[in-house]
DNA sequence: TATTTTGTTATACTAATATTAGAACAGTTA
DNA sequence: TAACTGTTCTAATATTAGTATAACAAAATA
């Protein structure tokens, strides 16, 4: 598993460990049924608290991406066929439209914002 | 000006402020040229410290969205006429990336991405 | 069955951030 | 001149982030 950490950014371990996650999955690097691992290995690997992954996995299970099944371990959620849930996408939502709004006064139009998306899209599908 | 604070949210009361001042900007509620309120009439405003309206302008500063003069006050930036700069635009997808990655694993394709694009475009500007 | 591993929970500590508060300063504006 | 401006400083409290141990009970495994 290839991941990275800068401890001087100013983004938390544990949203910069759960948004590679969340990347390494989107790329189909981890699958649905796939097992995570262990709290305590992967933070040893990543040579950091075993407290900090775990925060990151229970991150990853509110936004109803993994499964934590207690004392057993973390599963990724098999990939929705009926498309998005509204809950989930109401949330993408307020998370996207203070950037959208940012994007707009600093001069991007429609088609920028559009084209925008899909190239990011692309990025990360892997190109 | 129409603002309104959740005290409750998890995310910071500074970083409330400055998104719906972006918003207001970019619905056209507040134009380039106009001056923001100063930092201690918004703050007695909206119930709030002088520090913290201070930060929020210095966020929209760091931005590139206003000007602070200093001893005088805060100037919202001229719309770029010659498209977003290429260092505002990077950051927009560094700060677009982890989203529509989480979007990607919870369902929506590349289509759904830019169909929500259009819509949270419309919905900023005014539907 | 016995051992190891698992997530969970609890406590404790340090560091950084967020927020409020009050005051003083120096330049701008009316 | 007088009021107002952002800036700077100190200070206090509250919350969050991160690390460090430790113990527990259930699951997986040898």
């Amino acid at each position: 598993m290839f991941i990275q950490i800068e401890p001087s950014s100013d983004i938390p371990i544990y949203t910069q460990l759960a948004n590679q996650l969340i990347e390494l999955i989107a790329r189909g690097e981890l699958s649905g049924g796939d097992a995570l691992p262990s709290v305590r290995s992967l933070a040893a690997d990543l040579g950091m608290n075993m407290h900090t992954v775990n925060k990151a996995y229970h991150t990853l299970e509110k936004k109803g991406i993994i499964a934590i099944v207690p004392k057993s371990g973390a599963i990724i959620n098999p990939p929705v066929q009926a498309g998005i849930q509204d809950s989930h996408r109401a949330r993408i939502v307020e998370e996207l439209k203070p950037i959208l709004a940012e994007a707009i006064v600093l001069g991007m139009g429609k088609e920028d914002l559009v084209t925008l998306a899909s190239s990011i899209f692309a990025d990360i599908k892997g190109e």
